[in-house]
DNA sequence: TTGCTCCTCACGTCACGTGAGGTGGC
DNA sequence: TTGCTCCTCACGTCACGTGAGGTGGC
């Protein structure tokens, strides 16, 4: 009794691919067809196609076709095929914080191109170049004190309030860079509305803790950094602090920052 | 007088990048060299350094190289500059989507595999295939029922908020189609962990407001979907829903849902 | 004169898309 | 016999990296 036979094309569409792409993943053996008709066209049998859609399925978590051949579908074993997710997993989490700063900076570059103005492309260059681009979910922890570690470890639980945290640590961080090198003062409305973000960034963390504020607030995620690079960090650091100890003060907030 | 000049090796210094990328971009017209010593070598003068920090910046917000030279270093107006940031941002968005909606998955692999089960993959490529994988931003409002859609819109201010409901939606959704399609019952103790990270979920939109939750829980997200799609999409949304309403009952939460 | 920098081909990367020109299979 | 499917080259994509073999410039 025969099996049920594929064609390429059949294969291709049961699977959502091009016909293409089926001959390629033939061609690089990473599915081989079962055989060839007298004609010389490819046919495929019916544990072609559950390979084929184990293909499909790593492919849509990013895996690069070598790896699905050499590694994923080489009956590896369950450490081993662990070990490949979790360094899969830090990959796209170092993907996916790039393209949140380009998203927050572009969204900067919006806001200066919108009121007239020139992007000063040489700041904005050096400040993304001193963002620790390494993911911060492995390096967090060597950027906190030990204080501020214990205080912080509650409200990090969250892989998603991390992030928040993060991105918004970021898109603040980039805009005070600009207001810095622009001349205008921490006590300018253009900062203090900076400031008021900075603050709602602490209480959305800890949902409104007012304890936590203060030890929070003296939170910089400045690491290993060119000292050139650095310099700018602290720069823009501190003027954060002016700007958000003046708002603390101007709207009574029952915290200061040394 | 004459100006300051860059060999190629000092221009790529200054900007971080390989001489061959210097060289390259005078290739294909980007960073045209402003000349050639009598020996041949490229040399370049202070603008063309600072043209190469943008071209670098634009770089590093996910522009291509082709997009900066023949739109955005063309001295485009205010507007098209607007659009243009605009569409990237959107773009971004979309490929964040795609990279969390990876991560969860491996998430939910790497769980079947600890647990030593055959990863059912055919199941969990159907559901990734029925996501919605444009952008939620764009089309949310269109996934939301008018009553709905009045009661979420003071929770859906903050980017990072719908994201993070969107994330944690997307991964218990795909949980939840495994544990259907194992057969596991919605009052056993797998499903039931998935309902309370179900409740969680909404307690963390709302900010604990209980009068929406009854109104949220209703929420599916199911859009324009192929009708094998749409099915087991349907299928996953009523087993959370069993699941979760035991889970109420159970734990005496002070609502109900139909 | 000795290193070091820079030069120009030209092929490789990754996962196919896109013709061109030909033919199998119902 | 007529369409439609599938076949094999072979080049194109994108932003360079990586040699090979040669030479400019201090």
């Amino acid at each position: 009794m025969d099996e049920k036979r594929y064609t390429s094309g059949e294969l291709a569409a049961a699977a959502g691919l091009s016909v293409r792409a089926v001959q390629h993943y033939d061609n690089i053996g990473l599915l081989p067809s079962s055989g060839r008709t007298e004609g010389g066209r490819r046919y495929y049998i019916q544990d072609d196609l559950i390979r084929l859609e184990q293909i499909v399925f790593y492919k849509m978590l990013n895996f690069s076709l070598a790896q699905i051949k050499d590694q994923l579908l080489m009956q590896p074993n369950t450490v081993e095929l662990l070990e490949m997710f979790k360094t899969q997993q830090l990959l796209i989490l170092q993907k996916i914080e790039q393209l949140h700063t380009s998203f927050a900076t572009i969204g900067v570059m919006s806001r200066i191109v919108e009121i007239g103005k020139e992007p000063p492309f040489h700041i904005l260059l050096s400040f993304l170049n001193a963002l620790p681009m390494n993911d911060i979910f492995a390096k967090a922890p060597n950027m906190l004190t030990a204080e501020q570690h214990e205080a912080l470890s509650p409200y990090f639980q969250d892989i998603d309030k991390i992030q928040s945290f993060y991105h918004k640590w970021k898109e603040i961080s980039i805009e005070a860079t600009v207001l810095l090198y622009d001349g205008i003062s921490p006590e300018d409305q253009l900062a203090q509305n900076l400031a008021k973000r900075w603050w709602d960034m602490f209480f959305d963390l800890t949902g409104g803790n007012l304890d936590l504020l203060e030890q929070l607030s003296t939170l910089t995620l400045s690491s290993q950094l060119l000292d050139k690079n650095k310099e700018m960090m602290e720069a823009t650091n501190i003027y954060i602090q002016k700007a958000s100890s003046i708002y603390a003060e101007n709207n009574k907030l029952p915290l200061k920052i040394k």
